[in-house]
DNA sequence: TCATCGGTATCTATATTGGTTACAGTCGGC
DNA sequence: GCCGACTGTAACCAATATAGATACCGATGA
């Protein structure tokens, strides 16, 4: 358990709401069912979609009946937009603080250091930022034969 | 404690080393002397120099007198390099596994999330791949006058 | 000979993670 | 109006990885 594993989690369940919608199924799924799918707890799935939910990527229902939904085409959803989601801010390469301040180097290499890796995470974002959630679908189709047929059929 | 600070510990560690060389000290540098600016215990830098010297970034001695130097010119050395030796493989980005085998989704998911990150990350070493350990150098000595004046008298 | 180093093993405190259970609130069907 | 099905959280747990600390061994040079 080295890192965090929401972005991953998180991309599976929307990509799951994805694949429910072009199906044509219209209603909202539940956690529970795509607990099943990640293979985890549907709180575990809930506190995803909670902070999906408050990014506006997705929308949810309480009650019989209820469950979440994208809340917008996945063409346009970027993988970034869920990252930024789920993922706690601060960048994915962490700095040691509380340098010697009277040393030349502990005192300046903070803003240097934070600079260069700024640069460094942004490029990251950029990429992950060009990939949208409809080519994830696309990919997963592509990679299984029976969802590709499932999906020509609902057209 | 959310992440790793090895990299940035580690950048620091080999500012510090190139800092000296630049003012003529050709000595080696105890991890004693670096671990005072880092604001860290020794052993937390043997271990990081223990990584660098076996990636060739730098040369280490032991016994009286030694310590550790560069083992090329800090314009030759780049951060994607440092983050390579100090940081464990694997990846920024983590991802779950244990999917459900049976879903159309899920037995797929691996491979093209694998992809997508794998994308991105490169994306992020190419970053760090163009930051050489000498801009750090030279970015340190432009926020501290000090560092700056002090290199000047030792040419 | 001996103090000074790196290298490494071992232990601890701590933080974070995914997971689990439990429960309040909401919704729709009967 | 009642009841079962859902979300949304809170509280807790076990596992894990981290930085840090201590201790010891071997190497080195004065």
């Amino acid at each position: 358990m080295r890192e965090s594993c929401r972005f991953s989690m998180a991309v599976h369940a929307m990509t799951v709401l994805a694949h429910r919608a072009r199906e044509g199924h219209d209603g909202p799924m539940t956690s529970a069912e795509m607990a099943d799918s990640i293979n985890t707890n549907p709180v575990i799935v809930r506190r995803l979609l909670a902070a999906l939910a408050q990014a506006g990527l997705v929308d949810t229902r309480p009650g019989n009946g209820g469950g979440a939904w994208l809340a917008r085409d996945a063409s346009r959803i970027t993988l970034d937009q869920v990252h930024r989601a789920v993922e706690p801010p601060g960048g994915l390469i962490a700095m040691h603080d509380d340098t010697n301040g009277d040393c030349p180097v502990g005192s300046t290499i903070g803003d240097v250091l934070s600079d260069a890796i700024g640069r460094a995470e942004a490029a990251l974002h950029a990429a992950l930022e060009k990939i949208t959630l409809a080519e994830i679908v696309q990919a997963t189709m592509k990679h299984c034969p029976a969802a590709a047929a499932k999906a020509r059929r609902a057209k």
